[in-house]
RNA sequence: UGGGGAAUAGUGCAAUGGUAGCACGCCUGACUCUGGAUCAGGUAGUCUAGGUUCGAAUCCUAGUUCCCCAGCCA
């Protein structure tokens, strides 16, 4: 499925201009022809698709080019992050089918060589220990249109610096009390390079280096740094980074040390969905949807319990490109993928999700034979099944109606209709309960149609899916559509909050579905195709003889289009 | 004293001075034991205004719109 096998010097099918830059580099030799990339998360959150494009541009570019990627936890804050969530990242990887080895790091490994490069600033006069607090920093930053002023501390000795910053090492300071700057210039254009923060003091236990550290790098002071202790060609981020390579070019100069590239890329917006560590947090702190893994997030544990597979999220990943500029694709053409795959593998059920009793007037009462169902019509070798079938079944209540409208060809009185690999029957009418519901509906079969063909020739419209209602097995069935109603939740009309966007009906549970015997032991997770219905996966509140499905996708419906056409 | 980016069908991505193309979406039709799949066809675009050039999405000038930056977050 569109993952080419490594060959060196680039894949044809992909020329994203990440990809040009790589390959002109390897072809001038630069880095020896070396291309080895990483993947840097920061372990404070689940990972999500927009994550899982980053992941495919680094590992895929890795792969293209026969080069390395590493994966990096980026652990330089001890204050948000956990190692709960080093653990889950790593298994949101290998799930998303990309692979690290052995290379595993962490920024945290390298926080003695930060703090000996950090001691040589200092001594080259370009770091100093400033005693400002935050918001001292920050009223003397300046603002977007007025320079900042230099911090009193600015012009301090290199020797008192060095000494200062082995005591904050030291822990004789008090948390945010000082911190070591980098001396750049604090009327730059670019607020980055006014004097940024290079350490600061926490007094925090570290989820991999404990109590040994009470000084922490900051991102810009450690990323870079990381990147060519790592011996990194291509640091590739997102486009809001820009800003920061000016920064990042300044302390690989200052250092002298093996200099990467960073590129910036600009990161996935998805219609329909929210794409930030901050709201998904919100969505589940607030209940409103019931953990991250709720198959209505964009989480990558979220797209699993629903029953995307990871070779269709790798193919949408290369499939949306790599560009520059901020854009926001349409989830349909996440569905679009989705099913592509599911098409293919996999293989088909018979459930009716709203059952009503089909009673077949002339068949024999108490007779069950078996028929064969075909299990995927898109790959033979996966064989046939054996289907009961019976005088009383039940049938979806969308595919009866009193009466017809036009195009409509399901069941209706005098309609003949095909029971999928069974029989054609003929609807004879249908009975109502005191309040008018429909509780069963009647008909007539044709022996001479067993396995759904009529040895006369004739044809039908429509065919039905069924279950056979004394074998059917009873099924939870979770109908999930887009958590929002609108393209972008964050639109608001004035005064309007993005939660008032919530779809409230993003999640439909029927617990009464009949789904055939074939599937009452199916363990999660594992994919199907309900027929005429949709694609779904098992999931994991399944329980022998009571399996409970969500449904990952629909089929296109062109039936459905017609009524929304019609304005239902 | 502001700086840095980005603008191509409805959406996403190509075209690297030489016929604006692909995918999704949408619309037709064919086929079909899933109103699925498949197949065939159609729809629709270079932010604006100038300029350079035989020729501009691409180069130049001016403008417009959108995004990012004032964490001791990443």
């Amino acid at each position: 499925m569109g993952i080419p096998d490594a060959s060196p010097g680039g894949d044809s099918r992909r020329k994203d201009f990440i990809r040009e830059i790589v390959a002109a580099d390897v072809k001038a030799g630069k880095n020896g022809g070396r291309v080895h990339t990483r993947w840097p998360p920061e372990p404070n959150a689940y990972i999500h698709i927009g994550h899982a494009k980053a992941i495919n541009i680094n590992f895929g570019i890795a792969r293209d080019f026969a080069g390395q990627c590493n994966l990096r936890f980026d652990d330089t804050n001890p204050t948000r992050e956990e190692q709960e969530f080093v653990d889950a990242i790593k298994e949101d990887i290998r799930w998303l089918g990309f692979d690290w080895h052995d290379r595993e790091y962490y920024a945290s490994d390298y926080f003695d060589q930060l703090y000996e490069w950090a001691e040589l600033l200092i001594r080259k006069s370009k770091a100093y220990v400033c005693d400002l607090s935050a918001e001292q920093v920050s009223a003397t930053r300046g603002t977007l249109n007025e320079p900042g002023i230099n911090s009193p501390y600015r012009d301090r000795p290199a020797d008192e610096n060095l000494d200062l910053f082995r005591r904050m090492k030291a822990g004789e300071f008090p948390e945010g009390s000082r911190t070591l700057r980098a001396k750049i210039d604090m009327s730059h254009p670019n607020m980055n390079m006014r004097d940024p923060v290079m350490y600061r003091i926490l007094f925090a236990n570290h989820h991999r280096t404990g109590d040994s550290w009470c000084i922490y790098p900051t991102y810009d002071w450690a990323h870079g740094q990381c990147d060519s202790i790592e011996g990194i060609t291509h640091s590739l981020c997102s486009i809001e980074f820009e800003n920061h390579r000016p920064l990042y070019d300044w302390f690989l100069e200052e250092l002298g040390v093996h200099h990467p590239q960073q590129i910036e890329f600009a990161r996935l917006n998805m219609t329909y969905t929210v794409m930030s560590k901050r709201l998904i947090k919100q969505l589940v702190d607030d209940g409103i949807v019931s953990g991250y893994d709720d198959p209505r997030l964009p989480t990558i544990r979220g797209l699993r319990r629903r029953g995307c597979t990871p070779g269709a999220i790798r193919e949408f990943c290369e499939i949306i490109g790599v560009a520059r500029q901020d854009s926001t694709v349409d989830v349909q053409l996440f569905e679009h993928v989705l099913r592509q795959d599911l098409n293919v593998h996999a293989p088909r059920r018979m459930a009716v999700l709203d059952p009503v009793r089909l009673v077949i007037d002339n068949y024999p009462e108490g007779a069950v034979e078996y028929l064969d169902a075909v299990n995927n019509p898109e790959d033979e070798s996966a064989g046939t099944r054996k289907v009961p079938f019976s005088r009383v079944l039940y049938i979806d209540r969308d595919d009866f109606r009193q009466e017809p409208v036009p195009k409509y060809w399901r069941l209706f009185p005098g309609n003949e209709v095909r029971l999928r690999y069974a029989y054609f029957v003929t609807c004879t009418g249908c009975r109502r309960d005191a309040d008018g519901n429909i509780t069963e509906v009647h008909c007539t079969y044709d022996p001479e149609t067993r396995g759904g063909d009529a040895p006369d020739g004739r044809r039908v419209k429509s065919t039905l899916h069924w279950v056979s209602a004394a074998e059917a097995i009873q099924a939870e069935v979770r109908l999930y559509d887009h958590l929002f109603l609108t393209g972008n939740p964050m639109e608001t009309e004035n005064g309007r909050e993005w939660k008032e966007n919530i779809n409230p009906d993003s999640l439909k549970i029927t617990k009464n579905a009949q789904v055939e015997p074939s599937l009452a032991q199916v363990e999660a997770p594992w994919h199907c195709q309900f027929e005429r219905t949709g694609y779904f996966c098992t999931d994991r509140d399944s329980r022998p003889g009571r399996p409970v499905f969500n449904r990952t996708v629909t089929l296109r419906d062109t039936w459905a289009r017609i009524q929304k056409r019609r304005g239902k």
